[in-house]
DNA sequence: CGTTGAATTGATAACTCTCAAGCAAGGTGG
DNA sequence: CCACCTTGCTTGAGAGTTATCAATTCAACG
């Protein structure tokens, strides 16, 4: 049997929780799903409406967004390809998902994807390890977010998206600059740190200033020290 | 075949992980567990030292310690009786597990509980939804440590263990005043807020003066105005 | 070349932390 | 039985960090 289209070319083929399946089991499973591509800004689910799809992210990032009653915003979680997006196994969204590039989702909808993590045990299981996975990781943002510092946060945000930009682009020299585009917007960053905009901006300019980073323009960051940058991220 | 003894008995034979299973499934996962009891104070798991166990609270509470290298900590999460502790296919613990009360926990080798999961789907799939909820309250509370006052902050949590306190004890008026114990300290209410102790106090004082809530000494509250309380943990 | 959205910069104020002291309750030992 | 110590809680004064408000600059784009 052919894998059907989609996924055969699939860029994430080999990373999302389709991995476990066999050729057979995911062209089954692709027969209850379908692609969307989204453009930046687009939002996947609503929080609080009811919690209809989960899927697979092939490409682009989205962030999911928990909101106050009053609007104050906070980014909880940042989507990358080959991530899982959605909860099976509840009714209402609790967390607003929007694109923030241009992106393509492969989707099923939840009951119909509950029933193949029944039938495909090992995609269940790794479903688990993703969840246990993505649970340390808000936690450890928890302590982030109460006791750091902005210097440590921005520092730190800073050496995570090199680490993800550095592992897609060329390695180049380990300790030499590197350049990457930032995939968020300022006030994006705020709300994934729990500051303010000027903060962030502030704290940007401050590392520049120090030689630390540079800013060659648009959304783009090179990191020229990454010691300096690793030592403001972890002291206050 | 009748029940082995410790489980027959189990305060949380029907919350826990283990409500999944029969009473002849029980018995043979019993078999590699065994029962703890804990004081006060006392540490089931280091952050950073080998996952070894896993297992279910059967009474008191426990805390999940982040902690930064200097020093820092923040709670990020608490467990209580019927919830789940430790991280099946992690290597390394990434948070340190303590005991706030007294407590008894039923714990398993980590190796042989994993198999477990193999064996007996309906705990995995448990074990699933209950990570998924955890994962988010852990997202609820980051919108919480970076965007609310500390008002909001101390409100909300009264409000948090009140209904906590309240399903067990009895429902009494449902709007007349309600009184309970705090199983924290006010150290530890502010590791969890991501507040000082001093700001935890002087907040508990605010909400006093204003008639919202008593304090009748030592680790008691008395929840006096319930939508008073509920105001302040919405509004700034 | 004007318009628009984003980023930067500045001045000010508010909130929370830090440091310090005092107080209450409970346990210990003389 | 009472001084004494420990632990946790409260309160105060002052400092520091970050938010808020307001202007300006910058970059992209029609």
């Amino acid at each position: 049997m052919e894998l059907a289209e989609p996924c055969a070319h699939c860029a994430v083929r080999d990373r999302a929780l389709c991995s476990t399946l066999s050729d057979d089991e995911l062209a089954q499973l692709n027969a209850i799903g379908h692609r969307r591509e989204m453009e930046r800004g687009e939002t996947l689910l609503w929080a609080g409406d009811d919690s209809v799809v989960c899927g697979n992210l092939i490409s682009g990032v989205l962030k999911l967004v928990a909101a106050s009653a009053d609007g104050r915003e906070q980014i909880v979680g940042l989507v990358y390809p080959g991530d899982f997006v959605g909860q099976p196994y509840v009714e209402k969204a609790e967390f607003t998902v929007t694109a923030l590039t241009e992106a393509e989702v492969c989707l099923f909808p939840r009951a119909p994807f509950e029933r193949a993590l029944d039938d495909h045990h090992a995609m269940e299981r790794l479903l688990l390890q993703r969840t246990l996975q993505a649970l340390n990781t808000a936690r450890g943002r928890m302590l982030s977010l109460a006791r750091s510092s902005a210097q440590e946060k921005v520092a730190g945000f800073l050496l995570d998206m090199a680490e993800r930009a550095g592992t897609s682009a060329c390695r180049a020299v380990p300790d030499g600059p590197l350049t990457f585009d930032l995939p968020l917007t300022r006030g994006q960053i705020a709300d994934v740190l729990g500051l303010t905009i000027e903060t962030v901006s502030r704290q940007m300019t401050r590392l520049k200033v120090a030689g630390v980073i540079a800013l060659p323009g648009g959304r783009a960051v090179t990191i020229c020290d990454r010691d300096a940058l690793q030592a403001r991220a972890e002291a206050a």
